[in-house]
DNA sequence: GTCTATAGCCAGATAGAC
DNA sequence: GTCTATCTGGCTATAGAC
């Protein structure tokens, strides 16, 4: 790969900034309050300028995403990469990391419902092949899990895999930070242990 | 308690017609892309009419609430007085109730972001009280169902109320739903199984 | 590519007649 | 209380100079 010239990377280092902004932002405010100003304001660019970088506001949210699975796809392969881990004890990992993810603020919401922001995404090539990618690795290990008897074979696959995503937006830690009786690592520590326990196979 | 007159009693039906179409739009769209003339085309009356009976789009969406916590009381109700249950049936019963509600399109979603909507909510009354006296019934299903052996003592009651609460959105069954591969009994079903099993004492 | 200024639109809320 | 018509503000997106 060639080596990128000064402007590139210039142009590399402005456009991480505004995509680390609109992830503060969908994580604060979620995509419909989020307002392109904000953005802009946040970088400290003219609004303008944004539209030069990305063509829309769904465009800005789906590099969002992008840049969460590429984050989530980095943190599976070094889990892929622990010598000796059980399959069951990988996921925990990266189900571990994607709550801590979201207790520090840093987890983009995007409103299921909206319908302009779905098209967006389902024609976003990068979006959809690294979710793919991220399902794959997933999905393998909760197969492989369940053929280690640490997870229920009884429970079809796709339900575990979708159960797993669903934690990327659980709102019981969000609850439980509000009430501020807790520290992160406990609140961390109960719905993990919840979760990997309703995966366990009936003795 | 008095009679209505019949002024009174046309002006309540349209009001229970206009809580409705609220409750069916939230349910279909969320909060933000519902719109208030939307709304008022679904009664089939003029907006202004709606903003005699509601003072703003944010008080629409509390009655809507109001109106799914007193169906909510009402299965609880309904529940205690069955005879000779245990406590975790109840909470079965009560959290099936909620994930039918919610495959059938009909539970309504909102923001936990938005700010003036949540003002809203913090300042309304009736939805304060009906919240408490939900939470007050099935906390004291969740406390007796541990001394019964049916739920993890080592549990904090507030840990397991919050999870209660969250069936309610669990983005779960829409996953499956949408998968079109599974009836809507499979999936509460699996649901159902996967949410008590986690809540269950080791052994 | 960056800016200022503004177009264009849409949604929440209101005026005022009946 | 219902309507039609309108106001108002804020938001996405763009024009056009530099």
């Amino acid at each position: 790969m060639a080596r990128l010239s000064f402007r590139e990377q210039v142009l590399r280092v402005r456009e991480d900034a505004i995509v680390a902004a609109v992830n503060r932002l969908l994580a604060d405010k979620g995509f419909d309050l989020m307002t392109v100003d904000e953005v802009a304001a946040d970088v400290g660019i003219a609004k303008a300028s944004l539209y030069k970088h990305f063509p829309s506001k769904e465009a800005l949210a789906a590099a969002a995403m992008v840049r969460l699975l590429q984050r989530t796809l980095a943190v599976v392969d070094e889990q892929a990469q622990v010598e000796g881990a059980r399959a069951v004890q990988r996921l925990h990992a990266v189900v571990r990391w994607a709550l801590e993810v979201q207790l520090a603020g840093e987890m983009p919401s995007l409103p299921s419902q909206n319908s302009s922001l779905r098209a967006e995404l389902i024609g976003h090539k990068e979006y959809l092949d690294l979710l793919m990618q991220v399902s794959e690795h997933l999905g393998a290990w909760i197969v492989q899990a369940q053929a280690d008897r640490d997870i229920d074979p009884g429970l079809p696959a796709e339900v575990v895999l979708y159960s797993v995503f669903a934690r990327a937006c659980d709102p019981v830690p969000g609850f439980l930070k509000a009430g501020g009786q807790h520290g992160d690592e406990q609140i961390v520590a109960w719905v993990l242990d919840l979760f990997f326990r309703s995966l366990r196979p009936p003795r």
